[in-house]
DNA sequence: GAATAAAGTGCAATAAACTACACATTGTAC
DNA sequence: GTACAATGTGTAGTTTATTGCACTTTATTC
């Protein structure tokens, strides 16, 4: 999944930011440590209540925003 | 749930700026009927796989972004 | 390089999303 | 106000996400 492995991505070099471990991350979050770990490697298709739960503590938000046509 | 009823309000208002039925959304995007009414009305954890493909063909797209702290 | 921490993986059980279907309600056009 | 379109709602079956657990692999620290 393109866009799922990309936010895990984004989560994954946040998440070292802040120099937290996935397990840090799960106990803040509340979203189990096998999620986090599919998440971050892109092998999830979570739903928008984990993914939240997750990017909240790592100072990050989900907004829809408007597809830039190809240029 | 908060965000998912503000994801349902933008593509409620998205889908009728485009002049298109809930059934026209379904499908184009492949996603049920039931599933769209309730992600429209806010009643609805969907995975960002089923949202996705809802808002492409409303031409919008799901991103992660910074929280600002409050000011 | 041994010991510990962190990250990765397979699997079975459970919870929840997704779907189809049947029907109700509301909106719109005539 | 009838007819039709669009939207809303309940439910049961199916699929899939989530979780815990056990274990392996890879980093890190000493």
């Amino acid at each position: 999944m393109q866009s799922t492995s990309h936010i895990g991505k984004q989560t994954k070099s946040r998440r070292k930011q802040l120099k937290i471990t996935q397990s840090d991350l799960s106990e803040i979050s509340g979203v189990s440590l096998r999620t986090i770990k599919a998440i971050e490697k892109g092998e999830a298709n979570p739903t928008i209540d984990i993914l939240n739960r997750i990017l909240e503590p790592l100072g990050l938000i989900l907004v829809t925003t408007e597809r830039v046509k190809h240029e």
